[in-house]
DNA sequence: GTATGTGTACTAGTGTCTTAGTACACTGGT
DNA sequence: ACCAGTGTACTAAGACACTAGTACACATAC
């Protein structure tokens, strides 16, 4: 491929009151999720985006750190960052963690809206079968 | 009722990382979304919980508050807090529509981590035996 | 080895979050 | 009116989150 390696088009919204570098953490996630960016695709390099973000390059980093730490990135020095083949590459222990949290996060905020851990397993055991199996 | 009011039985973990008050909010949504807490009881009291965890009453007054603001909660001056009534005066169509955009948002959430519906099934209804039911 | 492009480390300032100390105000029974 | 129980307001200290400034280190091509 001799076109541009990343056409990937981060924006941030200063006025949003979510930190910088979480938004550009969340649009890399989007892009993935939805394919724009494939595995092995070259990310904006730090500098560059930090040029056009007109942000500090550390903010950048740190957005990159974090989606290498949940493996979703890639890092090499002096090379460049790049979409990597997601291996979930967690122990039973913390895939169990993790489940636990994000179930336990997701109940108390249903609990919010008046549903119950009722509610959610008969809606996601009717969504089982009406994606079905 | 002359029965004791609140059995409720809220625990912090200094260690977790998660703030005191954030902490009770959560033991106190799950026990709304899981049945044990029931429209009209008791919650503890600022003081009483305060003294309890070995925590400022500010700490309960704002988690508190912050259920309160979510309509999850009511707090009568003098008087105690109380599992509040929650009327989203939604029609059951709407209801389902709010539940379903909800859920399908977290399963999508999840699937970023690698996890599947049938593990969120799992999870749950292994929680609900765990807590008695 | 030099140049240029890449990521990294260290430091520090600013603001927000979290919690506590303390004193005040409301409610209901006596 | 009082009292004991309840929630509330004001203040401030400490920890942490976020971002930036600046200098350093690695990779590759020439």
């Amino acid at each position: 491929m001799d076109k541009k390696e990343h056409e990937l088009k981060i924006i941030i919204d200063p006025t949003s009151g979510i930190p910088y570098y979480r938004q550009i953490i969340l649009q890399i996630e989007m892009a993935v999720a939805d394919g724009r960016m494939k595995v092995g695709k070259q990310l904006p390099t730090v500098r560059g985006l930090a040029v056009d973000l007109q942000v500090n390059p550390n903010t950048v980093v740190r957005a990159y750190r974090e989606l290498e730490f949940r493996g979703l990135v890639t890092t090499q020095h002096g090379t460049g960052s790049f979409i990597s083949d997601i291996e979930m590459n967690m122990s039973d222990v913390e895939r169990a963690q993790v489940l636990s949290q994000l179930v336990r996060g997701f109940v108390s905020q249903i609990s919010s809206y008046g549903f119950t851990v009722e509610d959610i397993i008969t809606y996601l055991t009717d969504y089982q079968e009406e994606i079905g199996l």
